[in-house]
DNA sequence: TGTACATCAGTGAACGCGCGTTCACTGATGTAC
DNA sequence: TGTACATCAGTGAACGCGCGTTCACTGATGTAC
């Protein structure tokens, strides 16, 4: 048992030709999908990359594995950051700041948050959502211990909330104004709850 | 002049079978774009309505044509409740009311963001973004004056965080966590406002 | 190092699909008398 | 009230398009010798 049930090889191809074309293919996709979201044209992709439909579907089968290839670099990164901001900030400070991380790559992928936070079938082994829950629980939970973050707000909700400002925002073109939502949230987060009303 | 220059007719259709179709098209097109967002098959609406395309084309020459109807009706409730809550209700909570209704109208509608707060050419005379932004103006302004409303927040910039919740949020079935999301964000609006960062 | 060959990868025409949109034609409606 | 007719509206087959996806075929690569 050495394949993953029925997901993506995990292995990357032997042939230095189909490497090659694979690794042409995601960062092909990675400029597509910032272009034209989530559901580009897989053909347009397969074109810009200057191989025939055929090479693209070899290497992914259907178009969540090639939004998966394409957001694990930024997921890999993001979760390194959210370690390094621990080590190296307060809590608060650092918890900011990964949001603000977090903030600029979903709005490069039209809110890689629709790819991203929907629970999707996707490939065994790289649970995206968790692994971007699980930085943003960290960070979450340190600043609620030692900082001033309330605590009646979890880690999904906040991350929603800058899943929407992503979205909103994905057609703008400075960054003005996306920063100032997450400031707006931010401030959420420091905030003294409220009794309902 | 009584035509409105390049858009389309003001005047309803004058033959009562017109006029049905033209009901019944808005009506099944409320429904679908709903389910289906606004870049829903307008041949799908079509059929759905029991109308030949060339029907649906007579009403409404694009896509953006048939939204506007579509959204003229939520739009002037919204813009009526926002004057209705002005008059019953504190700064406040007439604020905080009027966001509610304007997220629910929202997730109705994937997000009628993307429709409504884009700026379209759309219909002259009905600038739908201008009409939402300046209800929530309105209350926004009273509320800075006589609520607790933060005095650097534009009802601009709190609308965009309300559609990035609509967005966000507009595949979820249950209300619990958009009404979360929405509390947050009234938490941010009452917020005392931070040096940056 | 050189060659033979099995295997793995690439190709791209082709298919079926649903979309937006058009237009020549048919039919229903309202109105003038 | 009844009829004739001009006009306005509806029809739906058809077009071109780009999409996702497939597959028989060609070609490149790595390896065994």
């Amino acid at each position: 048992m050495t394949n993953t049930p029925g997901g993506t090889p995990a292995q990357p191809p032997r042939r230095t030709d189909a490497r090659l074309n694979r690794e042409r293919l995601t960062a092909v996709a990675r400029e597509v999908f910032a272009e034209a979201g989530p559901g580009a044209s897989l053909n347009a992709i397969a074109r810009r990359a200057g191989v025939g439909p055929g090479t693209l579907y070899r290497h992914f089968p259907n178009r969540q594995a090639l939004l998966t290839a394409v957001l694990k670099d930024r997921i890999e990164t993001l979760c390194g950051q959210a370690e390094d901001l621990t080590a190296s900030h307060s809590a608060d400070d650092a918890l900011a700041r990964w949001l603000r991380a977090f903030l600029a790559h979903a709005r490069l992928n039209h809110g890689m948050g629709s790819a991203l936070m929907v629970e999707e079938p996707g490939v065994p082994g790289l649970d995206c959502h968790r692994l971007i829950l699980d930085a943003a629980a960290g960070l979450l939970d340190r600043a609620q211990r030692h900082g001033t973050a309330r605590p009646d707000l979890t880690a999904d909700d906040l991350l929603q909330l800058v899943v929407g400002v992503a979205l909103s925002t994905s057609h703008d073109e400075d960054t003005a104004r996306p920063d100032r939502l997450l400031a707006l949230i931010l401030d959420a987060t420091h905030a003294t709850p409220r009794r309902g009303g």
